[in-house]
RNA sequence: GCCCUUGUGGCGGAAUUGGCAGACGCGGCGGACUCAAAAUCCGUUGUCGCAAGACGUGUGGGUUCGAGUCCCACCGAGGGCACCA
């Protein structure tokens, strides 16, 4: 059966000198030394063998406060607790797991860390169904899942793991939240906000995803209520202008999203006197230049001033209807496309600052009263939407910048750059000098200033759900809102036994009246405590930074340490985060680095977004009955065989069709090299100088080109370089120099290697067959001898006008002049040439001639 | 509608950035071993053609001695943004 050929020699167990080592292995110190046994890869006795050790070992515990090297942190997105470990979880973890062995192998100190999201709703909704207490829902889920980890044998570091859930990691999420109350970057204000139906709490902006629910799809709708914010707004410019530093080591398309998000834009507010009123309205607008195009003011319809400017008027009670009317509208409702536009004067006049002209005043819902001053201007000869609100009023048009069409008759309103006309003092101007010139203008008579403006808001994190950090703030009927002391810290969540958890819109935390009831902290009379919890984002807003020194009862974290790790170096996590999770953390590393607390200004260094990992093209789940269990796939092909699968399915950017994956391929690949490491006669440290010379320039390419690859995120690359490998072995031990030579052992050392990044079983009891002890992920990534790496000689290409038509083994070093000679005079050239005279030789020695003919 | 990304064999994907297209693997085909199968091993596998050869990286054009790679236009797929004044 496996024996084939000649030359095949029963492979010995590891010596004995590796002590706790062999002692391990069932089935080789009993009955296991007969060919059969040793030549068959079991990966599940492998699997049992080795975690032992490694528990043992701990090779990637990373706290020694005297190790000398240089260190790196690579982390993985932390997982939420909901259930076991699925194939997303195992694809990106693998793929995390490859970089971090990587830099292990080049030297470095790595830390790579894992811990759990382990607050939050999805928990929370499962608790309530079964009945069930979401604390011990959550810590089974996370038994569950570490015992799941510990097989899939990631590089984490164990000492250092984290729950959010945790006491004593919430309490420093109060901390946190009482520093930005003292700074004022926690606030607390009323205002219209977002409230999902099913889940009955609020939602940020970003958890609201087309008018739905990020996390159940439900219809997203406004209340006004009093919630606490935090001022990420503060640092719109910062979070935009920091990007550059990413520029490169992020993917583009999430500095994109982010930008974007921020919207930053800028232009001028403009202040428009109306009648009536003293104070005069500001506006804002990016196109201060068509000023002179303004044909009327449109206010939001759920602004504080629409109301005010309707009251008393003859119009107020068409306003009052109108408004319950934009009140009921869902924003599904209001983004809907084509929809036409609606709203109602108001009866008032607002005065063009520019040449007097009396605007009509509207209130619409096209405006949005949160953004800039819920005001605007209304331009329809190059404003789409004012145009469109035009055409339903039957309002005029004055056109201000040239164009052979006219919006009033086309209905496509003109928004770009172009000349200026009608337009008094602009005319004749383009966009960027009309636009400095008018806002130079208005700020000269105190009419207006430059001004920018954001699409980002600020961040909502009250809610009102039970499993999540209690907000640390005491409402006093007199001290109005106090701080919890930070002595009192944590404030601990009720037990939620006796306390109901449905959702009915108001935290359950109020009802917990042992809980809520307590003195205030300033002057001691009955107060309560605040009833609601933070948004679970906040706690992975800085989880990172925890990890560096989980352990810590007096801080958060010790800065000294945080300064030897931080920032991130690597992060690897989906898409799915590129606003939310990665706003809020780099929100949060800009505030404590003006605490003082870090020196970072941004957390990740470089980031890598992994694909999805789908069934015949769609997410698996279980109700589109295309789920994969991973669990079954890892019993059926083995720990490493799945990691490998996984890493080399594609570029890991790209989403990943399990149906077109073959965990047997892999399997069998693994067994291939494994069988390898059976067959190596020359003894450890044998010279491999002294070895076939091909094999050993294979060897050399194969750990030059595998490195270069990791480190552009070609992990599958990698892979296929290690096949080959094990491939030029293969042909070696059968066909060439046969298994004593030296060079055999020297490229079975570099498979084991290069394998143990990708598939750390395999590769570790490589490394035992081959004699050295645990473990292989310390090994060392082998020097590579450069000279190995460049050949006597190449095969020249000869072309003739571009298409192959000769191959020339020539020497490296060969002159242009004599690699052209040469070219000339080969057969199989001047058969092609056919006589036909030579007109040009492009001569790039020596990889290639190519030889343009007369005619 | 606007912006971005992308298009390579039956399939997943390679290609030192302008220099042998299809590395590596899956699948297929042929063979060895086997009573047989599985496993394993060897060979083969872009298309057309008996062959020499021709044609081939979404389509059409262009630049170049030379284009999967650069430029223009179009078509298809995926993603982001979408009343943000």
């Amino acid at each position: 059966m496996a024996c084939r050929g000649s030359g095949v020699r029963i492979p010995s167990a590891p010596p004995e000198s590796n002590g706790p080592v062999s002692a391990r292995k069932p089935g080789r110190s009993i009955a296991g030394r007969s060919a059969m046994t040793d030549d068959v890869f079991d990966f599940e006795a492998i699997q049992a063998r080795w975690l032992p050790v490694w528990d043992e070992l701990a090779p990637f515990r990373s706290g020694r406060a005297d190790d000398p090297r240089p260190k790196r942190y690579v982390l993985d997105m932390f997982p939420y607790p909901s259930g076991d470990l699925h194939m997303g979880h195992a694809e990106a973890y693998a793929l995390g797991d490859v970089i971090a062995r990587y830099w292990a192998q080049r030297g470095f100190n790595v830390m790579h860390p894992i811990g759990w999201d382990a607050f939050g709703l999805p928990a929370e909704n499962a608790a309530i169904k079964r009945g069930a207490d979401p604390r011990a829902w959550t810590y089974e889920n996370i038994a569950t899942q570490r015992a799941s980890m510990r097989r899939y044998a990631c590089s984490f570091d164990w000492d250092r793991t984290l729950n959010t859930c945790d006491p004593e990691y919430y309490r420093w999420n109060q901390w946190f939240f009482l520093e930005m109350f003292k700074r004022g970057l926690a606030y607390r204000k009323a205002s219209s906000v977002n409230w999902c139906p099913t889940d009955q709490t609020v939602l940020a902006n970003e958890q609201v995803v087309n008018g739905l629910c990020e996390r159940c799809d439900s219809v997203v709708t406004k209340k006004k209520l009093t919630q606490w914010y935090l001022r990420i707004t503060d640092y719109a410019d910062r979070l935009l202008d920091d990007m550059q530093q990413l520029e490169g080591k992020w993917p583009e398309k999430v500095l994109l999203m982010q930008r974007n998000w921020i919207g930053r834009s800028s232009g001028a507010e403009v202040h428009f006197q109306v009648e009536g009123r003293d104070e005069p309205v500001t506006v804002y607008t990016t196109r201060p230049d068509t000023l002179f195009g303004a044909t009327f003011f449109v206010v939001a319809v759920d602004s504080d001033l629409a109301a005010e400017l309707a009251a008393g008027t003859a119009a107020e009670e068409e306003f009052r209807a109108y408004l319950e009317q934009a009140k009921g509208e869902t924003d599904i409702e209001r983004l809907a496309s084509d929809r036409p536009k609606t709203g109602v004067f108001l009866e008032r006049y607002a005065i063009n600052p520019v040449n007097g002209e009396r605007l009509p005043i509207y209130a619409a819902d096209y405006v949005l009263s949160d953004y800039g001053t819920g005001a605007i201007m209304a331009v329809p000869c190059g404003d789409q939407r004012d145009l469109d609100f035009a055409r339903v009023f039957n309002l005029p048009v004055v056109n201000v910048i040239a164009s052979d069409e006219d919006p009033a008759e086309t209905g496509v309103a003109v928004n770009g750059d172009g000349v200026h006309i009608n337009s008094d003092f602009l005319n004749g101007m383009g966009k960027a000098q009309a636009v400095a010139t008018m806002t130079e203008w208005l700020e000269e008579r105190g009419l207006g200033r430059a001004a920018k403006n954001y699409r980002l808001r600020d961040w909502l994190i009250s809610r009102q759900r039970y499993w999540g950090t209690p907000i640390p703030i005491v409402h006093c009927p007199d001290c109005g809102e106090v701080a919890v002391p930070a002595e009192q810290l944590p404030v601990t969540l009720p037990d939620a036994q006796g306390l109901d958890l449905t959702p009915k819109g108001s935290s359950p935390l109020g009802a917990a009246d042992d809980w809520a009831n307590v003195p205030c902290p300033q002057c001691g009379q009955p107060s309560r405590r605040d009833p609601d919890t933070m948004d679970t984002f906040v706690d992975s807003s800085w989880y990172y930074l925890r990890y560096i020194d989980s352990r810590n009862q007096q801080a958060a974290f010790d800065p000294e340490l945080v300064r030897q790790w931080f920032p991130v170096d690597q992060y690897v996590g989906g898409v799915t985060h590129a606003i939310l999770h990665l706003l809020y953390s780099r929100f949060f590393t800009k505030v404590m680095h003006d605490m003082g607390l870090v020196d970072a200004v941004e957390p990740f260094e470089r980031l890598l977004n992994q694909g999805m990992v789908q069934m015949d093209g769609s997410a698996m789940s279980k109700s589109r009955g295309n789920l994969v269990r991973l669990s079954d796939e890892l019993a059926l092909h083995g720990v490493d065989a799945i990691r490998l699968a996984l890493v080399f399915a594609g570029p890991p950017e790209d989403d990943i069709d399990w149906a077109d994956v073959s965990a047997a391929g892999s399997k069998k690949f693994l067994a291939r090299a494994w069988r390898l490491s059976g067959e190596v006669q020359a003894p450890i440290g044998a010279d491999a100088a002294a070895g076939d010379v091909e094999l050993r320039r294979a060897t050399a390419r194969a750990l030059h080109d595998a490195a270069l690859a990791v480190e552009s995120y070609r992990f599958n690359v990698a892979v296929a370089k290690t096949m080959e490998l094990v491939n030029a072995t293969r042909k070696c031990i059968d066909s060439g120099a046969g298994a004593a030579d030296p060079a055999v052992r020297a490229a079975v050392e570099a498979v084991a290697i290069m394998l143990s990044l990708v598939a750390p079983y395999t590769a570790e009891d490589m490394w035992a067959r081959l004699g050295h002890a645990p473990s292989v992920a310390l090994a060392g990534w082998p020097e590579v001898d450069p000279t190995l790496l460049i050949d006597d000689t190449v095969t020249c290409i000869v072309q003739i006008s571009g298409k192959v038509r000769g191959k020339l083994e020539v020497p490296v070093g060969i002159s242009a002049e004599a690699l052209q000679a040469l070219a000339l005079v080969d057969a199989d050239v001047q058969r092609s040439l056919a006589g036909r005279g030579v007109k040009t030789v492009v001569v790039r020695a020596p990889k290639l001639v190519n030889i343009v003919p007369e005619g």
